[in-house]
DNA sequence: AACGCTTATGTGACTTTGTCACTGATAGAA
DNA sequence: TTCTATCAGTGACAAAGTCACATAAGCGTT
């Protein structure tokens, strides 16, 4: 994939949009910039507002808050073949608080400016069905997040985001401290919890890496409601 | 305000529609209808997708979640002036989850074929700031609702809530097990922060109402971060 | 190799919150 | 009055969060 293609050719690859409207690609491609934004780039966070909506279409998105009391939890991710507009709508209407956005890769994205993205809106059904379809992907997370931190045990939600994190390999780069963020809590309750899956050997430690020894059992934990 | 009245001028009542293009408007009111809903009314929940979009005029609307464990918790309210829309939508594009929204008194609503939803979205730059707003409204106080459950501690989040749910009276009518539904906790855990606040004489408790002695202390309790 | 520095992890004591299995209390309805 | 449903109180215990540390592992410098 070169330069030359992305600029002129991403639509065509991101799945809610390659079956727009020919006029409506048009206007997107012709009037949206490919920009590259290198790992722990913050994209947008407390005092910093982007002024486009970005369409991600490769590397991640970590979105995360930071409370009043210091504490940190990652509310979701965006991946590629998503796009940012709920947080940025957010963060048009109430630029006040303070979730923030961090590139946990390079990131690849066509930014569209505001009036751009509200004529397509008004322009094209299916741009509409994307945006509200995005929209509602993002509650019914959010949603399942506030279920988890306050109904699931710990051990359950561990393992869960333990056997997500991995993607499938044997081994997970993370520390005791980054995990706590993923779920909220503290440094001292993952360590505990670590300590328990090994010693049932599930999983096996060494500082900053984690190896998933029985992905299976970690699976049944996880899948228990 | 008689139902005549209602019928037609609804939308100047309502704030966020009041300054619509007249067209948009007329459009509104001719391809919306009235209805009155008396409390309890479950509106939307699973297996019960509203096949309209509601605009409350009067009454409000409380969304609740019920988990897979059985635990319940208040994830917010809609209240005269706003509308259902963000749920609705999230409603129609998963009808899979487990959220409902019921009537907390009788309420009064515009209901709005999806199909004229569409229209106007497209049609008015007004409506479509009104309907992005609401949904970043939504969207940060699911935020401060993951927050709040995640980091705050029990008392601090009972004595927010109690100030909340009083508006302004010096007396609730509500049960510890509503109470603890709203904070998504057991009702032991309210049963004894109540008798904390009142062994500290902030609160009195009778059998289903918690009368409010001392606002103040409440207050400064809840303002801790 | 020995040192110091930073970051990561381990641990015990304690508090807060959630769970379970009850008991007792209250207000209506029969 | 007595029955019944709902509401509230309680003690024992488990799970999770907090605090104040102690170790340890990696890494660059000397």
């Amino acid at each position: 994939m070169n330069p030359e293609s992305l600029d002129t050719e991403w639509v065509e690859r991101f799945p809610g949009l390659s079956r727009l409207e020919p006029k409506t690609k048009t206007l997107l491609v012709q009037r949206s910039t490919v920009v590259i934004m290198p790992e722990k780039t913050v994209i947008f966070g407390p005092g910093k507002s982007p002024e486009n909506m970005l369409f991600l279409l490769s590397g991640t998105v970590r979105v995360q808050q930071v409370s009043e009391t210091g504490h940190e939890i990652v509310l979701y991710r965006i991946n590629a073949g998503e796009s940012c507009v709920l947080t940025t709508a957010c963060l048009l209407a109430y630029d006040d608080y303070s979730a923030e956005g961090i590139a946990e890769s390079e990131v690849q994205a066509a930014a569209v400016p505001r009036q751009v993205f509200d004529d397509l809106v008004a322009q094209s059904p299916s741009f509409r069905n994307f945006v509200f379809a995005a929209f509602s992907k993002r509650i019914t997370d959010l949603f399942l997040v506030i279920d988890e931190v306050a109904f699931q045990r710990m051990d359950v939600r561990l393992a869960h985001k333990l056997i997500e994190l991995s993607k499938g390999n044997h081994q997970i780069s993370t520390t005791h401290q980054k995990l706590s963020v993923e779920l909220g809590t503290a440094r001292e309750v993952i360590s505990r919890q670590l300590q328990e899956f090994q010693r049932r050997g599930w999983v096996a430690q060494s500082r900053g890496t984690v190896k998933i020894l029985d992905r299976t059992k970690l699976e049944s934990l996880a899948d228990r409601d």
